[in-house]
DNA sequence: TATACTATGTGCTTGTGATAACAAGAGCAA
DNA sequence: TTGCTCTTGTTATCACAAGCACATAGTATA
């Protein structure tokens, strides 16, 4: 039986929702549930079974039929697979009202962690929120390079961000997650996404709209 | 020739476009900028011409051949489609850090606007932040019903969740944002998503991780 | 009025993801 | 061992979205 591990490409969807599963079987752990069936999964996730099968199979095959998955050893299997090991390691630039919640969010989610925080105001530097200390905008080569952080998260005015940008792809990192929604300049190695709560209202505004026209 | 005004349904992958595209086209607006091609909205939004043109199609023909769409009426015409007007009231729960940068947001975005928001902390009750005033949980259904708000945007911690949901579903708002990531209970009529900046963040550390593998 | 030109709108192909249905494997009991 | 049950892993099918490529319909110019 040929094994799937590493087929040459996963789907992007299937990605996104090994993050909801790695929460699951996480929150399975420490209920301190041993074995778990794919419905399982499915239902807390909002999915359906067949799904998670097939996502789990582009891997490899983890559990045992008629019986389940293990969850301990899943979790272990992914986190080896994506390399991980539960610790993400992540920085963020600038520390106003969204990036403290989002600092503030991290420290209830086991997973990211953000070790570094970065602003320009004098005030907040050298300051810390709750493990994570924030440093001078000045510094972020250093830091980076140091902690060899390949993530980092932009929450500071659309008009800065190009510049912050550069500075990131500069330091190393491979990885922006922007919550100012202006196009990025960015080398082919660099993975950029966006974040905006008000654009997935507004999508909501017009799926409700429309579904009273048709 | 057939106009396609409300095809029987329209893909999420457009309806989810059609919101960047507005914003391109208010900021061609802004800009002074009469005519556009689909060239220049796909530059602007990171898409193709095709795309641009196959969405619109869902709605109708509102270009011209060989010059291209008119910005203003182009506007309109989405705005009357999807029957907003650019006015998209939308109400918060929870004004902590991430509501107020929420609220802050929608200031300097033009299309939503937070019309009221709502916490059950007395020493933010009745403040104002901009034009948005604070009310008292108690207050959700009287203020929904008045102002006829349809979308809500929950930012509480996880464990409140549930029981606000059930208070807005009852008070008439048929679509809701939650930005913590517990499973809603909610009727079929009403439409939840989900927003999270570190499952983002966790998807991007999948996503490095297995393009080194590969 | 004719001709060249330009960008739209759309039929069609291609690729990808979702879903269902089923075969295969593991455990258990007699 | 044989047969039964249970759940996985996989295959085959379906649905849908992306993108190409061109006919179409409008403008501009002479
Ligand atoms: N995508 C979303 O869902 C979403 C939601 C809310 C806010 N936002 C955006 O996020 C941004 C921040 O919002 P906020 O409410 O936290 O604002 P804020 O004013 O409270 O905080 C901004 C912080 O960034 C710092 N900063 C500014 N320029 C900087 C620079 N060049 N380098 C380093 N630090 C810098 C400031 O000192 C400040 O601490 C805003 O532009 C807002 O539009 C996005
Ligand atoms: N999805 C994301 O990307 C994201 C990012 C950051 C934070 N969060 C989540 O959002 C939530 C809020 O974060 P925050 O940093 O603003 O916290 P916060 O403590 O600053 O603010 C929470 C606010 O909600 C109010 N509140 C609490 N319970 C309430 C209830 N039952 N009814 C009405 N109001 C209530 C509090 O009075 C407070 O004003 C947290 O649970 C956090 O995990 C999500």
């Amino acid at each position: 039986m040929m094994k799937n591990y590493f087929k040459s490409v996963i789907p992007e969807t299937t990605l996104r929702r090994m993050v909801y599963y790695t929460r699951c079987l996480n929150s399975f752990k420490n209920e301190g549930v041993k074995l778990i069936q794919s419905e399982d999964i499915a239902k807390k996730c909002g999915v359906k079974s067949s799904v998670v099968r097939k996502d789990l199979s582009y891997f490899g095959e983890f559990g045992v039929r008629g019986k389940g998955y293990d969850v301990e050893s899943l979790l272990s299997t992914i986190n080896g697979i994506t390399n991980t090991f539960g610790k993400m390691n992540a920085a963020l630039i600038g520390v106003g009202k969204l990036g403290s919640a989002i600092i503030k969010h991290s420290t209830e989610n086991f997973n990211v962690k953000i070790i570094a925080a970065f602003d320009k105001d004098k005030k907040k530097i050298n300051k810390e929120i709750g493990e994570t200390k924030v440093y001078s905008v000045k510094d972020i080569e250093n830091i980076i390079k140091k902690y060899k952080i390949k993530i980092a998260i932009i929450a500071i005015p659309p008009s800065d961000v190009q510049e912050i940008v550069d500075i990131l792809v500069k330091a190393g990192i491979k990885a922006i997650l922007s919550l100012a929604l202006i196009p990025l300049n960015v080398p082919d190695d660099v993975e950029v996404s966006f974040v905006d709560v008000l654009s997935e209202v507004e999508f909501l505004f017009y799926k409700l709209s429309l579904r009273r026209n048709i």
